[in-house]
DNA sequence: AGTTATAATGTTTGTGATTATCAAACAAAG
DNA sequence: CTTTGTTTGATAATCACAAACATTATAACT
């Protein structure tokens, strides 16, 4: 944990930015809760059990900091919060989620199941994929053997 | 253009909704752009113009239902706004979008590039998939011409 | 340490999209 | 025609987020 702080911290650094103690703050907690899809308010409520004079202007500066550095990616499930989810360290791309429609469960996949799929739309498109989001919808394993 | 309407209004009276003078003109509007991916003000202004004395709300509530229904689908690109794209007929999935960075172009992909991918999360992650949404960042071909 | 320039913060106020409310218009059924 | 449920339009409320701005912290000098 303590090594991905630093690693963050020298993105910052390299981007001219600093890793002020609220940042450091909202970085903890993004970390300690990586599984989790959270929201700015879910963040700002979190980073402030642990640094109650935090302003909540603060908060998603750092979270929009962090995703123009890469560092964060910005998610919309479709209710009306933007969610952050910290990207897998060296990864090129976004990974993937599934999303259940009974439970809301999220989980994440890591392997990129897109590769053959983005060499079709290189060719056949002439459209030069940067990054890719792909979501899928449909019913977790659980919800599947209740249903039984 | 007729027979897509009936067949929404078959869809709508299936589920026990009429299909009022302000829906018809809103389904008449979707169909109407179909290659773009309006937002709910977008539409609003469109329907104004065929029938001035409808409301916003009516607009966002037939947006709604219509996207319960499975016939539109909500989508995000990001801006901060809710964009509805008519689902196409027989479609069982939505359809895909590459979206560019430089200009913003949105263009549709009809093919079903995951037919693969979904046989992999239904065996690997033993989820159910209903549904997906697949959206690549790049750069489309005309800015990467104007770039050289 | 003191001074200054710059960066970052916290409070507060906007803003813009969407939702809730509610009375009025409408439609269907008895 | 009357009753009952639906749908509508105007308006107000909400909610996530962005902008403004004065204040505070930080770093680089002297």
């Amino acid at each position: 944990m303590e090594n991905r702080i630093q690693r963050i911290k020298e993105a910052l650094q390299e981007a001219q930015y600093k890793l002020t103690p609220q940042r450091e703050v909202t970085v903890k907690v993004l970390l300690e809760n990586e599984r989790d899809h959270l929201s700015a308010e879910d963040v700002f409520l979190k980073v402030k059990d642990k640094y109650p004079e935090i302003g909540l202007a603060t908060v998603y500066r750092t979270l929009e900091l962090l995703s123009e550095l890469k560092i964060l990616d910005k998610i919309n499930f479709g209710d009306g919060v933007s969610r952050y989810d910290l990207r897998k360290e060296g990864a090129k791309h976004f990974h993937h989620h599934l999303v259940c429609m009974e439970c809301g469960a999220v989980e994440e996949i890591e392997e990129d199941l897109l590769e053959d799929v983005e060499k079709i739309v290189e060719k056949e498109y002439n459209f030069k994929v940067m990054d890719h989001r792909l979501t899928f919808h449909g019913i977790c394993g659980d919800c599947q053997s209740k249903k039984d």
